[in-house]
DNA sequence: AGCACGCCGACT
DNA sequence: GTCGGCGTGCTC
């Protein structure tokens, strides 16, 4: 769709007398919303959750949505109009504005923030202006004088329709052509349009089907035989065509018809005798909007029926689900929740709703898609954020037809145009992915399934071998219903879970770089007995830095206060907070030595020195890096699947959803990073990833080892793991959360203040901080403080802490009072530059 | 977010 | 004298 707009929208006469006002979410960072007014004729087209074309500013065309229609005229302004109206049925929900309205204001970010997450683009419109020939200029008669760069685009544009601005600018070589348009319009020979695309275009097949009277009436397909016998090519179409839809069986399946390109990939058949018997009108042709997710060749499946614990499972969710709108599933890794959901997901389409079924994106793998998609079939849609901007405003529309009633998806499915759903499911409920940091909407997905299944009058499940220490508490406390699954589906067992003393090792000359000699062996042996192997190292790269052994020099990046990691694939330092490269010097930029060498290990040295170690075994490397390619990540699971690689090494990408039958190995190389990291969450965190990195071994039967390399085999995390003991693991934690004031008893939110130099960057958190001491107590605010990555981006940081109790503190004042801090402090013209970004519930 | 307006340095 | 740098402020 494709218009010209006309740019001061002439007023009808009113043929309606109400005027009506809509206000609209512009998809801006701007804080309130902006009103238009309706043109009488737009009365009853435009409405609440469409798409609007308004003009905003002098010369921006803008689509966005409505979020409210009145009769209120703006007092103090003139409302511009509406220029055009989208959409004939909402594509926003009225559930659907609710929700955005309570991300906007729980994650302290505007509705047009939330809007720009929430739709895919292809649903949001792009203008740009462009320019033409004045209707009215005729370039033989008129005599007008021009500058030989207006000649140059009055030139262009006699032989092209139209010409972008930034077409203008290439076209004469220069950045100031403005002034050129500028002048060209005052001499009446040019006009600007804006043109407004939709570039939502739903994949479309061309199909050919007989006539209708061919098959309508008796006798004319042998009538048509007898026509064709001298044309034997057509005949042969034909006989094609009916091949392939044998119609005589079933007169219907002829209006289904068959893609053109089904009978033209027959080499006998040629498109342009296709093209006659179209003409003769044998054939007709038509275009069938079709799915991007082809699910051929999959065969409805029924479920496997479930065993008698995932029976019981089920049973006492429903059971909870009387009385409580959340329900949290802990159960063990391989304890087949799966299932049970996929029950609960029939069991909630039967009774005529929606499912929405959230998966962080590591996890939502082609496996469970395909698991799922045969049994849904053309029910399920898929949100991932590989998926192009057509698929996903095609599952947008998709929801909104009620083509698809089951959606599995990464953290941005929440935002989809539900209307009526029957069952949330937040399955690897702890993970921190769910979590968005950057840009804004900071929003958790978790919390807003919560919210949303509240606002459609709906219930969650949550799933987890290894919950939240909140979502674990809300059980504790009752608000939640928790339901335990302990044993694992079929005969497998739980694994096997051996420390690797790391300094002993080393004392006893057992360590090989960084593979100690038990590790080795094991690994060896799996390979003779053709098993597999996953390596878990949780940092990509080569080394997280290098150093001169000469003189200690450590490169950093230039922009951030970080060391650059080596990757040597590339041979490249890069940093891994902006994305800064450099090649890797030969010698030491400071003392010129020869002696640079690489300081720690990540998942390349990994892969590296394996080779060396064990050239027989073939070994793959699953990180960021190696999976950036749009079918790198399915290649290299395929690979291990099928057995052509027997080790594969790899950062937390390794620990999610991949069920790999003839794993009976994992390694963890260095568990001392990943528990030893500066946060209150870490010994949560690495016993979800230990856990999680220990349920890849030992599937069906098969018993699994799990080796764990540590300096420190004491610490206490390592015997929770071992004994499975979640409990034990959640009774110190929360303890410790009480004592020291964490969630889930307050709630936090950060606040880190940028600024591109370090005192005002640090004043400006001073001044913030004693303000926010000033209107919420001394006890909420900590900080500021410098963390301990102090600069990114060539941008100073300073945070600040603020920790609301969750008894008795009124939210929503305590952040107007937050709000209303940041909004003085940059009233001062010091901090008018300062940029300061609240990130609530942050993990 | 853009995009205009505005006020200071290096060029025809 | 102009071009063009990007700081600041507004957009219904």
């Amino acid at each position: 769709m494709s218009e010209l707009l006309n740019f001061n929208y002439p007023p009808e006469p009113a043929t309606d007398r109400v005027t009506l006002f809509a206000d609209v979410i512009l998809p801006l960072p701007l804080p309130k919303l902006y009103t238009y007014r309706i043109p009488f004729e737009m009365n009853d087209s435009v409405m609440v959750g469409a798409r609007v074309i308004v003009q905003f500013g002098g010369k921006r065309v803008l689509s966005c949505i409505v979020a409210d229609i009145h009769e209120n005229a703006p007092a103090d302004y003139q409302a511009k109009y509406v220029l055009d109206v989208l959409d004939d049925t909402p594509i926003v929900t009225g559930p659907q504005l609710k929700l955005f309205k309570w991300i906007a204001d729980y994650y302290m970010c505007t509705l047009g923030e939330v809007i720009n997450a929430g739709l895919p683009s292809a649903l949001k419109l792009s203008s740009e202006s462009r320019i033409q020939l004045h209707p009215q200029y005729n370039p033989e008669e008129d005599e007008i004088i021009f500058a030989p760069q207006e000649e140059k685009i009055i030139f262009a544009l006699q032989h092209n329709q139209a010409l972008t601005f930034t077409e203008v600018g290439n076209l004469l070589q220069l950045k100031s052509y403005h002034k050129f348009i500028k002048s060209l319009i005052q001499k009446e020979a040019i006009i600007i349009y804006e043109q407004v695309s939709d570039k939502f275009s739903p994949k479309v097949v061309k199909k050919v089907r007989l006539t209708e009277h061919f098959v309508q009436e008796e006798g004319m397909l042998e009538e048509l035989f007898n026509q064709l016998t001298p044309q034997p090519k057509q005949l042969d179409i034909l006989l094609n065509y009916l091949q392939k839809v044998p119609v005589h069986q079933d007169i219907n399946l002829n209006y289904k018809g068959l893609e053109k390109s089904e009978l033209s990939k027959n080499p006998h058949l040629s498109a342009s005798s296709i093209n006659t018997l179209i003409k003769k009108g044998v054939l007709e042709q038509f275009d069938q909007i079709v799915s991007r997710f082809p699910i051929d060749n999959l065969q409805q499946q029924l479920p496997m029926a479930l065993s008698e614990h995932q029976l019981q499972a089920k049973d006492e969710i429903l059971g909870l689900f009387k009385e409580k709108d959340t329900v949290l599933l802990h159960g063990v890794t391989g304890s087949g929740k799966t299932e049970v959901y996929i029950d609960l997901i029939k069991h909630a389409l039967e009774a005529g709703g929606q499912v929405l079924y959230l998966l962080p994106e590591i996890a939502l793998t082609a496996q469970i898609v395909t698991r799922l998609l045969k049994v849904f079939g053309e029910k399920l849609g898929v949100y991932h954020s590989k998926f192009s901007d057509n698929e996903r405003a095609e599952v947008w529309q998709g929801i909104l037809s009620g083509r698809f009633q089951v959606v599995v998806g990464v953290r941005s499915s929440i935002f989809l145009p539900f209307h009526n759903l029957s069952l949330i499911i937040v399955d690897e409920e702890h993970e921190a992915s769910y979590k968005q940091y950057d840009p804004a909407p900071r929003y958790n997905a978790r919390e807003t399934a919560l919210v949303m299944a509240n606002l459609q009058g709906t219930k969650t499940l949550l799933g987890s071998a290894t919950p939240s220490i909140e979502s674990y508490y809300n059980c504790k406390t009752g608000r939640w219903g928790l339901v335990t699954m302990s044993k694992r589906f079929g005969q497998a067992q739980l694994p096997d879970i051996e420390l690797i003393d790391i300094r002993d090792a080393q004392r006893r000359k057992a360590m090989n770089s960084h593979f100690s000699s038990q590790l080795l062996t094991a690994i060896e042996e799996r390979l003779q007995r053709e098993e597999q192997v996953i390596l878990f190292q949780n940092r990509r790269g080569y080394a997280p830095f290098i150093s001169c052994d000469e003189c200690s020099w450590i490169p950093k990046c230039k922009f951030c206060a970080v060391s650059l990691s080596y990757h040597k694939y590339n041979n490249e330092l890069r940093c891994h907070y902006c994305g800064y490269h450099e090649r890797m010097p030969h010698d030491c930029p400071a003392c010129g030595a020869t002696t640079l060498k690489s300081m720690g290990f990540g998942t390349e040295k990994v892969e590296d020195e394996l080779k060396l170690l064990l050239p027989k075994a073939e070994v793959q490397r699953m990180d960021l890096d190696t999976t950036k390619t749009k079918n790198s990540y399915q290649q290299i699971i395929a690979d291990f699947e099928n057995g052509k690689t027997n080790v594969l090494v790899g950062t937390q990408m390794v620990t999610k959803g991949l069920d790999f039958e003839n794993v009976s190995l994992v390694g963890i190389l260095n568990a001392d990073t990943v528990i030893n990291f500066p946060d209150y969450r870490a010994h949560e965190r690495a016993y979800q990833l230990f856990v999680q990195v220990s349920g890849r071994a030992g599937r069906k039967g098969k018993p699994g080892t799990v080796l764990i390399q540590t300096r420190d085999p004491l610490q206490p995390i390592f015997r929770k793991v071992r004994n499975n003991d979640y409990e034990s693991l959640y009774e110190h934690e929360i303890e410790e959360r009480l004592r020291f004031g964490y969630p889930p008893f307050v709630r936090m939110i950060r606040i880190t203040v940028k600024h591109a130099e370090e005192e005002t960057s640090e004043n400006a958190a001073i001044v913030l901080a004693k303000d926010l001491v000033d209107r919420l107590g001394k006890q909420q605010v900590l900080g500021p403080e410098v963390p301990y990555i102090f600069k990114i981006r060539n941008l100073f940081l300073n945070e600040i802490h603020i920790k609301l109790p969750r008894a008795n503190t009124n939210l929503k004042a305590a952040k107007d009072q937050l709000a209303q801090a940041i909004f003085n402090l940059r009233l001062l013209p010091v901090f008018k530059n300062i940029r300061i970004v609240a990130d609530v519930d942050p993990m």
